[in-house]
RNA sequence: GUCCCCGUGGCACAACUGGAUAGCGCGGCUCCCUCCUAAGGAGCAGGUUAGAGGUUCGAACCCUCUCGGGGACGCCA
């Protein structure tokens, strides 16, 4: 049937509503519903009645989600790679939370493994520096100052309990780079580190490596507005036995074979590339099988849907860890994982160079003094996580209106200038009153038309975990709103006019900060 | 080499997932403060949605190929 029948068979079929003015067919088959005058109006109320509820729904209710994002190994500060993960993961977790969903927010702490014994290793080096020993350091350890930091915390706290004479720490060493292999020569270092200082001791500044850059990351995190309700453990999983019970589980499944003395998993029967392994040769786990440990435990743990939000380079490790909840059973399609491309930083149109190899990261923290939490948190989720992006800092630090962020806050803030000229006129709003009738102006009803959309803008953004989408709404309120703003006074002689214009501006502020709460961005009264 | 993502005015991005005349911001050019914050507003110029086919009432969006950019392909974490 041709679109254009099909629309009038439905019109001539539907039934009279008393918010509809006509109802019209146009172009090749669009419906067209005209509202009766003063309906939009209504919305006025409502946001004014509903406050900081507007906006919110339930169309999440029952539905107990565990989010899991960042997850960065804590051998070091966080940085701004980090920074649109931890941004996009926050304001997501707003936004579930904003449409009824029950959201936990974890940070996998990667405490155990390789990297982290090369963490102690380095920072044992540079105290049995300070302490007094010639060291050569490890062109493969970990070079930051917070090294430093944390080694002589060591060494001021306990003395010379940790030193060793450095021809043993270095005894039966392999040679570093560049004539040497660097990876043996660290590997070596750190059998060296276990055995010098036994287990305890050994234990002892691997924990304080590790609690301490929790503990940066964490206040990193949280000065960026990033709240977590757990942060998981894997050393945890390892110790309660979970990721050999895993393996053992995939055993009887039938879906592990010997091969060169390591344990694969057959993953390709599920749809993965190539089978991965699971033990290595040396008996160690890998870290895909802790991966299948932990998220066997969250959906253990009673949730119904997993979201994990990784860098786009974890591509390759989605169908590997799909297929392993395949075979165990686990409903994999309950497993959702966010791709977020880098973003990569420009200044004055020239790009910030960056690589992982010199570690010329920009610290979050730098990035957060710089152009602020606001602006930082703003552009992180401007434009959409899956492609990337380039974050301009010059227009992030700009305090103008060439500036996002400060154009959606500059909107807010004159609303509350306008509220505050009518206290010191002694205007008084009647918000029981209002006379919506009186806002029939075409720019009026534009900034109705987009207070109403507020509430069906929100629940798309969450179920598409797409936060640009708010991002774009704010962007066009306060558009119309400075349009309007512009056009008309809203403090005028007629108490009726008056009236309903500064109630239709504090229903816009409303809902401007609404949005801006959901983003993880502040809502200025003054500016 | 195999696989995945992307290509929209000079630049950076949208487009309610197949709908009406493809929008917004920077940049360029004009204008607007005896007036609630000019961190604002009004307007002009700028497009064959990389290119070529196809699918249908209709394509930036779906399919195929070409070109161009990015990423992934370890007994690393």
């Amino acid at each position: 049937m041709p679109p254009r029948e099909l629309a009038q068979l439905l019109l001539e079929n539907m039934e009279k509503a008393d918010w509809l003015e006509r109802v019209e067919i146009a172009g090749p088959g669009f419906v067209n519903f005209f509202l009766r005058a003063g309906y939009n109006q209504s919305v006025v109320e409502q946001i004014l009645q509903l406050q900081e509820q507007y906006g919110c729904s339930e169309i999440g209710r029952g539905q107990k989600i565990l989010l899991e994002f960042v997850s960065a190994n804590p051998t070091g500060p966080l940085h701004v790679g980090h920074g649109r993960g931890a941004a996009y993961g926050a304001t997501l977790a707003n936004l579930l939370k904003a449409t009824g969903h029950d959201v936990q927010c974890e940070y996998y702490v990667n405490d155990a493994g390789r990297q982290m014994d090369i963490l102690a290793t380095s920072v044992w080096l540079r105290y049995l520096d300070l302490a007094g020993e010639k060291i050569q350091f490890p062109s493969n350890a970990y070079k930051g100052d917070y090294i430093w930091d944390i080694a002589a915390t060591l060494h001021r706290e306990h003395g010379e309990d940790y030193r060793i004479d450095a021809a043993q720490v270095f005894a039966n060493v392999h040679a570093d780079a560049p004539n040497g292999d660097k990876e043996k020569h660290i590997d070596d270092l750190i059998d060296n580190a276990k055995q010098l200082l036994g287990s305890e001791k050994y234990r002892f500044v691997f924990d304080l490596a590790l609690n301490t850059l929790v503990d940066v990351i964490r206040k990193d995190l949280s000065a960026f507005v990033v709240e977590y309700d757990v942060w998981f453990s894997e050393r945890q999983l390892t110790e309660q036995g979970l990721v050999e019970q895993a393996i053992e589980r995939l055993q009887q499944n039938g879906h592990v074979y010997e091969q060169d003395g390591a344990l694969w998993f057959r993953s390709t029967a599920f749809g993965d590339e190539k089978d991965r392994v699971v033990q290595r040769d040396n008996g160690q786990t890998t870290y895909f099988a802790s991966d299948i440990a932990y998220h066997m435990n969250k959906f253990d743990r009673g949730f119904d849907h997993l979201i994990n939000i990784w860098g786009a380079d974890h591509h390759g490790y989605i169908a590997r860890v799909k297929a392993a909840l395949t075979a165990l059973k686990y409903p994999a399609d309950e497993l959702e994982i966010l791709l977020v491309q880098f973003a990569n930083l420009y200044e004055n149109g020239e790009q910030v160079a960056m690589s992982t190899r010199s570690g010329e990261f920009v610290p979050l923290r730098t990035l957060r003094e710089d152009v602020g939490n606001d602006a930082a948190r703003f552009f992180y989720v401007m434009r959409r996580a899956d492609q990337h992006m380039d974050f301009d800092l010059s227009l992030a630090r700009a305090q103008s209106s060439d500036n996002p962020v400060y154009y959606v806050q500059y909107a807010h803030a004159r609303i509350c200038s306008v509220e505050r000229q009518c206290v010191e006129q002694s205007i008084s709003i009647d918000l029981d009153g209002i006379d919506l009738q009186k806002l029939d102006n075409k720019h009026e009803q534009a900034v109705l038309k987009q207070l109403m959309v507020f509430p069906e803008r929100v629940n798309r953004s969450a179920q598409r975990r797409e936060p640009h989408i708010i991002i774009n709404y704010l962007r066009e309120l306060a558009q119309h709103f400075h349009s309007w703003y512009n056009a008309h006074k809203f403090i005028v002689d007629d108490p009726a006019l008056c009236n309903a214009r500064v109630a239709l501006a504090l229903a816009t502020r409303q809902v401007l900060k609404n949005g801006l709460t959901l983003m993880g961005v502040s809502a200025p009264e003054k500016m």
